[in-house]
DNA sequence: TGAAATGTTGGGGCG
DNA sequence: ACGCCCCAACATTTC
């Protein structure tokens, strides 16, 4: 389709948002709008080839963070239009109604995202319809960071001084004040039509009130971690029953806000602040797994799915839909665990050392593939992210990139009483236990009154399957290994993960 | 960003 | 005063 270009009618330049929900500092806003009227879009896309489509959680997420964005640019004079399908599809259709004469996003990192938007690239590229692509969401390119041998880092440490020495930490771009619409906006779907929300149940009730979806609420967020909880941030971090982390990470993976915005404020706050160095460069080194995520992933885009460590594909697993339901349910009989779990159904969040332990526990004390695990997190966390998820799983089973080893294996009662050492957490989301003594609340069955509690028994002794994960460890190690290298696929389970529908 | 088993050390009670 | 034992506290090693 070709259309006259006038000053009356310039062509309109497609802003694709993705995962970069936000007006400040994202690149790709700011760069079309220099350059003509912008059309911004959001494709709800579950059905391209290989797409990790959100889970149920993230969704909910998602319905309310358009919803702000599309309020933030009606507030500019623009406006967000919403469509569904295929991403190539779609971007090609609303192009040509359009007679767009450009496509902006910034990029995304996962594997099936790359592979599209190489594609849709290429085709716009054949209809004389350019692409420019940036970055937003990360502090570094994954191919800009190399060890001296001219390879991806396998290591954190190594990794984050290389990266983080030369990083700059330049000026934000500022949100635009005003944007130029085109002479024409697009259809547009509801954004209820699309049905992000649950309904029947409707198990998202406790998700409102503990959470702002939406750059406004990104920044809010950030504002109250840098004002109550920096200060104290690298001990509090562990302890799931203080309010000690910044609970950004649902913000981030939407890009409501990013890494580069998060390492401008805690710069300011060092500037500003004495003695808050160890906490913020705590907290930026949290900024840097994130970081060490989005790199491997780049690198090792097989690891959504398949071991890092290739002899973890010859791991002796147990694939018990008994055990995984008791896990996922909260029903295992140790506390802390169970405690987590729970939380995570209410609030579509856990705990960061209690998602370490609960991991641990259902991969070495249930001996259930970590990929399990990684499904349902991805389904009921509300910042679900595909790097971090499936990079942390690995790192707790022991098959991943500078993994922890599989003998490092958590023992929920000391756990427990390290870090929740009054059972506030655990009291707060396993009520049953509420009434038990502070000395029995990380091990109720030496309780004296445990039967009357209505909590169940241990699924399982942790001395014994401590002992029987060991043994199994000892089956698959020792092979020859270099990441990614053959093995087969990890046999899907023989039963299915329909989470949010009990 | 473990836990458990095993080893070492040193203070105190006691014959 | 001394050796012996106990054991807590810490250190090392093993999984």
């Amino acid at each position: 389709m070709v259309t006259r270009q006038t000053a009356m009618h310039p062509r309109p330049i497609i802003v694709w948002f993705r995962q970069d929900l936000r007006l400040a500092d994202n690149p790709a806003l700011v760069e079309a709008l220099k350059v003509g009227p912008i059309i911004p879009l959001f494709v709800l896309d579950d059905v391209t080839p290989g797409i990790w489509k959100p889970g149920g959680a993230s969704r909910w997420w998602l319905h309310h963070s358009l919803q702000s964005l599309a309020a933030d640019l009606v507030a500019r004079g623009s406006k967000l239009i919403l469509r569904k399908g295929t991403a190539g599809a779609v971007i090609a259709s609303v192009a040509a109604e359009t007679n767009a004469q450009a496509v902006y996003w910034n990029r995304l990192y996962e594997p099936y995202a790359i592979a599209r938007d190489a594609q849709i690239k290429a085709a716009l590229a054949a209809n004389s319809v350019s692409t420019h692509s940036f970055n937003a969401s990360l502090l570094a390119e994954p191919w800009t960071v190399k060890t001296g041998s001219d390879s991806p880092y396998k290591v954190f440490t190594p990794f984050w001084r290389s990266l983080s020495s030369r990083y700059r930490n330049e000026p934000l771009l500022p949100a635009p004040r005003k944007m130029r619409a085109p002479s024409a906006w697009p259809q547009s779907d509801a954004i209820r039509a699309w049905q992000l929300l649950p309904t029947k149940p409707d198990w998202t009730k406790g998700f409102a009130s503990r959470w702002r979806p939406g750059e406004h609420g990104a920044h809010q967020t950030m504002v109250n971690f840098l004002d109550l909880a920096l200060d104290g941030y690298a001990a509090n971090r562990d302890r799931p029953d203080m309010a000690g982390t910044s609970r950004l990470s649902p913000h981030l993976h939407w890009g409501e806000i990013g890494p580069r915005q998060i390492w401008h404020a805690l710069a300011t706050s060092m500037d500003r602040n004495d003695g808050v160095e160890t906490h913020a460069t705590k907290f930026l080194t949290e900024i840097g797994w994130r970081e060490f995520a989005y790199h491997l992933l780049y690198h090792f885009p097989q690891m959504t799915e398949r071991n890092l460590n290739p002899a973890f594909e010859r791991f002796p697993w147990m694939d018990s839909e008994k055990r995984f339901k008791a896990w996922s349910s909260g029903r295992t009989g140790y506390p802390i665990v169970d405690a987590g779990m729970r939380e995570l159904w209410a609030t579509g969040y856990m705990h960061n050392r209690v998602r370490m332990i609960t991991a641990s526990f259902l991969i070495k004390h249930l001996l259930i593939p970590w990929q399990h695990g990684a499904r349902w997190f991805w389904d009921t966390l509300l910042d679900a992210d595909l790097a971090n998820n499936s990079a942390s799983w690995q790192w707790v089973a022991g098959s991943g990139a500078d993994a922890a080893p599989f003998f490092r294996i958590f023992n929920p009662m000391i756990q427990g009483e390290k870090f929740d050492p009054d059972g506030r957490y655990v009291r707060k989301w396993v009520p049953e236990l509420a009434g038990v003594d502070t000395k029995h609340i990380h091990r109720p069955w030496t309780a004296s009154n445990f039967t009357s509690l209505g909590y169940h028994s241990p699924i399982v002794d942790h001395v014994h399957a401590r002992s029987q994960a060991l043994e199994a460890f000892k089956m698959c190690r020792n092979t020859a290994s270099s990441p990614g290298a053959g093995g087969p696929i990890v046999p899907p389970p023989t039963f299915s993960y329909r989470v949010r529908e009990r």
